[in-house]
Order: C-alpha cells, then sequence, then structure tokens
RNA sequence: GCCCAGAUAGCUCAGUCGGUAGAGCAGGGGACUGAAAAUCCCCGUGUCGAUGGUUCGAUUCCGUCUCUGGGCA
C-alpha cells in the first residue's frame, strides 16, 4: 500500500504499535524488539521530556536499559518542540538503526506523529520565525476583535480552510492565518504541498483491539498505580521548575491537574479523579483518530503481547 | 412517635401558573498538517417515587403510602 523504502534487511515493513492509551501497545513494542533484535522508537508527544516518567508512563529503566528507546528523553521541559522535530527525530533514529541491520519498532499513541511517519506528512522548512510572529499578530487581533472577525479574514485570505475549520477553533484559525502572513502560501495549498513526497519508508501499523468498558478500567487502574509511584512528587519537581512554568509539558494529563491541589483548594482524591477523566477522554479522541485511519491500522488482541509480537513479525517479514 | 424538606436523565439539580420536561457533569460520535496528552464541533425520552382522587387531561393540585435528609421528642 505504500512505496517500499530503503532495504530493510529480512523485513519488507517497519512496524508501527499504536492505540489509546493504557491499550498495551507498549508491551507488544517491547516483545517485539526482543523477538526481533529491534529497537523501539516512541511516538509519544510527552514522553520526549525528561523527567516526566510516572505520569506519561514511560517504559521502566530497566526495560529501557534493554533496548535502546529512540525519541524518548530527548528535551527538558520549558523546551519547545513540534511535529516537524518529531518527524526529523524520529526518521533520522529510524535510518540509523537500520544501517545498524537493526529493525526499528514504532510505539506510541499520538495520532499527529503516527500519521505523519505513515503518510509521509513534509512540513516543508519554512521561516518557523515569521510564522510565531504573524501568529502572535493574529491572537492580538483575536483580543480586540473577537473571534468572528478573525474568522472572516480567513473566509477571505482562505477560503478553502475557513471551510474545513470551526470558527471556534481560534488556535487553528489562527495557525492557518498565520502560515498564509508568514511564508506567502495560503494553508491549503501547503497541505496539499505536503502530501506529494510520500512516506519515507515503507510502513504497516497495528493497534491492540480493547473493549471500551476494559480500556476505562485499565486507565482507571493505572492512575492508582501512578499516584502509589509517587506521581506527586514528579509533577511537584515540575511546578517548581522556573523554565517549565507555562510551557507545552504542562498539557501533560498527570502534570496539569496538580495545580488546585498544590495551591491546597483541592484534595488528592479531587486530583485523582480528574486525572482518570482527563486520560479516558484523551483515550476516546485517540480511537476517533485511529478509527478515522482505520484502513491503514490492522488490529491485533490485546491479552497477549508475545502472541501479537509473533503475528506482527510474521507479517512485516519477507 | 411528631414536624419540616426532598423524591425528575447514569450523577447533581432546574422546571412545568395542569397540555408527558431541560441544564451541568458523566457517556457517545466527529474534526485534526510546525503546542496534538493540545484545540474545537455535534448528540438529552426519562414508568417526572408508588397509589388513589379532582380534571377533557396530572410529573405539576389534593389524599394516602414508601424511601431519603434534617429537626423535635
Amino acid at each position: 500500500m505504500i512505496d517500499p523504502g530503503p532495504y530493510l534487511g529480512k523485513y519488507k515493513f517497519i512496524p508501527i504499535v499504536t492505540g489509546p492509551t493504557a491499550s498495551g501497545k507498549s508491551a507488544v513494542a517491547i516483545e517485539l524488539c526482543r523477538k526481533a533484535g529491534g529497537e523501539l522508537v516512541s511516538a509519544d508527544s510527552m514522553q520526549i521530556y525528561r523527567g516526566l516518567d510516572i505520569g506519561t508512563a514511560k517504559d521502566s529503566p530497566e526495560e529501557r536499559n534493554e533496548i535502546p528507546h529512540h525519541m524518548t528523553d530527548i528535551i527538558d521541559p520549558g523546551e519547545s518542540f513540534s511535529v516537524f522535530d518529531y518527524v526529523n527525530g524520529a526518521e533520522a533514529a529510524i535510518t540509523d538503526i537500520l544501517s545498524r541491520g537493526k529493525l526499528p519498532v514504532i510505539c506510541g499513541g499520538t495520532g499527529q506523529y503516527i500519521s505523519s511517519l505513515l503518510f509521509g506528512i513534509d512540513y516543508g522548512n519554512e521561516d518557523g520565525e515569521k510564522i510565531s510572529k504573524a501568529e502572535e499578530y493574529y491572537y492580538a487581533y483575536l483580543e480586540k476583535e473577537g473571534v468572528d472577525s478573525l474568522y472572516a479574514i480567513l473566509k477571505e485570505e482562505d477560503p478553502e480552510a475557513a471551510e474545513l475549520i470551526h470558527p471556534n477553533n481560534v488556535r487553528r484559525v489562527v495557525r492557518a492565518l498565520a502560515v498564509k502572513k508568514g511564508t506567502g502560501v495560503s494553508f491549503s495549498e501547503k497541505n496539499r504541498k505536503s502530501k506529494l513526497s510520500g512516506p519515507s519508508f515503507s510502513f504497516m501499523a497495528f493497534m491492540p483491539d480493547i473493549d471500551r468498558a476494559v480500556l476505562y478500567d485499565r486507565i482507571n487502574r493505572r492512575v492508582d498505580i501512578m499516584m502509589k509511584q509517587g506521581l506527586e512528587e514528579e509533577a511537584k519537581m515540575l511546578y517548581q521548575n522556573e523554565k517549565a512554568k507555562g510551557t507545552t509539558c504542562f498539557q501533560a494529563i498527570g502534570y496539569k491537574e496538580f495545580g488546585l491541589y498544590f495551591a491546597g483548594e483541592e484534595t488528592l482524591e479531587e486530583t485523582a479523579y480528574k486525572i482518570k477523566l482527563g486520560s479516558r477522554h484523551y483515550a476516546k479522541r485517540q480511537l476517533t483518530w485511529f478509527r478515522h485511519m482505520d484502513a491503514e491500522i490492522e488490529t491485533i488482541p490485546s491479552d497477549d503481547a508475545k502472541a501479537s509480537a509473533d503475528y506482527i513479525l510474521s507479517k512485516c517479514k519477507i
């Protein structure tokens, strides 16, 4: 289905193991690496941060010691990172792993990262500085003139994008406008071009098939375990890190919920409840994302990591 | 035992001056191209506690009962 990429040795496909949080994809990926002598390439937007271990459900230190992990622990809280950075880093890691004759195993639940690799979205290499400036301009405009007025500009500048983006989704409205202002090329046009080159490698994607109620139960229990493992301490470190204040890592579920607790306005139980709820909502959004691309993803059983790993290997081998 | 207040969606509660009802949360569906664990959109029928009565018509008014709070003994 996807253009064959560089020579993969005994394999014709690079496996991607994805799925919602707590669905057991990590265990499958670890097994795959063990069986194939592979190395893991994470596709998780929060596991990139050093120090956020418990709340982001990183693999254990033993597992990370046993199997090389790429694209985890690559930046400190407070540093910025984007899909563009992810694709560059992940593709470099894959190339490196292949050059050493090993099998890269992609594993993670950040849909945007997975899609970017799988469909080979080319984010281009334009002046990010200019776009950020333009974003600031439009946010200031939004503050003064309001949503309707902002959206009216988008309709004018890029009617195609306006068609796809809801007026209330100011983040995306601003982004689309800023791309036009910063690069001269419309958001729609840029996106169209981004698909022309195709994926850099031949991937095959798999996802554990898990009953919704079971998944939610696993999420709830996992949060309880995280709390016992010392999530509060980990969160406290993040809150005390001046450099991290207000940056992207505070979007991470399991950390952002601690604000009111540290301020003494909420109990630990309430905080845990919010983390569970946020995780469930997140899992639901992930399922929507992956369902949307279910033609590209094959489901595997969620209860037997070893069998799933064997199955995936059999599908990826020549 | 007596008095008062409740009993309406999975939960918390509005409401119907009598014409079978709606919010928040939960839950479900969807979108997604450089913050994505983000951001945003859509979806509300349920014996209105039970049972009699008044009425063309009761979840709404009246009686009785049951349960749950609170108060007095």
